[in-house]
DNA sequence: CGGGCGCTTGATTTGAATCAAACTGGGTGG
DNA sequence: CCACCCAGTTTGATTCAAATCAAGCGCCCG
């Protein structure tokens, strides 16, 4: 069991609540919060911060959202990538970073302040789905914070490779198809495009992954996407 | 205005509503929290992950709380430093991280999951009390990420020293005593400690800083501090 | 008084950034 | 329909910042 696993994603709860049963507490719950999301649809590079503006909250109902930083000599640096099922906004909106939609149709529901608090007060579900989403961020970040620091580049891209596999459960597949371009890769996991593109590469040639296309991949073996 | 500047520290209103006069409710709910506390005391390097087994929610009263993980390879990320003030405990505990104390007479109030649901139903304020400390410890992994990754060596130690004489706040004096070694700094960091020491000589060198001790630092000139 | 921990400085090596250039495929406009 | 274009990707050559290896110093604590 390695250091870099778990980062369990229990926002995909209220996902599973759309469509499953659960207790009548629950239901309610569900359907009160239903009720009072907003949905809105974006599309591909296109900013969406509005949709945490003033302390609300947001669930990534189908595509992804980018998270991040403009450094004053125009690096971008990727915080966070939110999935289909994850919760966005319990840190207090920044100033400094920005969200866009990383795919066409990427859908999102928000709440505001008011209806999270009301929510929260009537329904103890959905305070602890709260409590919940905004501990399964502390833990990607920690994990991210993992990743970052010290291991070298394959080490990087492999536990990408490794994560996106596990974000993503395809449940039985070993293929995937990346969410994000290299370059938006490079810029969350901290090195240049040439050497996520080199380590691909790398991983290729030693029969780890087949690159279908640069963006369809499939993991030929798991075991060496930690430490090449 | 820096990117890398933005990060409150919300949970020293604990703190301040231990000594200070507050509205009616709030007396109530500080009252209950410092009932309900049940404060440790420990050593310097002493393993102090009791505080928060089990769901619990923990406050730094005095010294410092080091958390980390251990690599594969031996090598120690320290993931955060929680300062007096801070609270710790918002993700589950993941076991391949570590929480030791850093300083001798680490004085740690804890409260377990049960006292905290207690009083967050009881007292509002105690809830807000929470969600603001969840939303700090998500700022500071989102502003340590943003040091970790891209920037070079003396940008992370011109950093570091920044966000510790922000978060240290003498409020007036421009000298901090620096509650960790250089091997912590470097861990935390993700450099080697010869290159934490080198960056402090170059920055001494230049005027920007005077090290009365290799720990007690005089800042001479904070702009100096971020992009050497 | 000795030992070890924390800190500093120097020499060498190395992994990844940077610079440079070519390829691919999907979409657009002529 | 085809040519072009451009964003995304890949590979190679060179450079450079920081890791590693090596060694000495001061000092706190036992």
């Amino acid at each position: 069991m390695n250091i870099m696993d778990e980062t369990p994603e229990c926002a995909e709860l209220f996902r599973a609540q759309q469509h499953s049963e659960t207790p009548d507490s629950e239901v309610n719950a569900t359907s009160a919060m239903m009720a009072a999301a907003r949905a809105t649809c974006w599309r591909r590079n296109q900013a969406c911060d509005p949709v945490i503006a003033r302390g609300a909250v947001a669930c990534v109902l189908a595509g992804a959202v980018r998270k991040f930083a403009l450094r004053s000599n125009g690096q971008r640096q990727i915080i966070e990538v939110n999935l289909t099922g994850d919760f966005l906004g319990f840190a207090p909106a920044n100033p400094a970073f920005f969200l866009e939609a990383v795919s066409n149709d990427t859908r999102i529901a928000s709440f505001t302040r008011e209806q999270i608090d009301t929510l929260t007060a009537r329904f103890p579900d959905v305070a602890a789905l709260m409590r919940n989403c905004a501990a399964d961020t502390i833990r990607r970040l920690e994990h991210h914070l993992l990743v970052q620091s010290r291991i070298t580049a394959s080490e990087k891209v492999g536990a990408y490779l490794a994560t996106m596999t596990r974000r993503m459960r395809p449940s039985g597949t070993k293929a995937i198809v990346l969410p994000i371009t290299r370059y938006d890769i490079a810029d969350h996991l901290g090195i240049a495009v040439e050497t996520v593109s080199r380590t691909m590469s790398a991983l290729r040639r030693r029969g780890s992954i087949v690159l279908r296309t640069p963006r369809d991949i499939e993991i030929r073996d798991p075991s060496m996407l930690f430490d090449i």
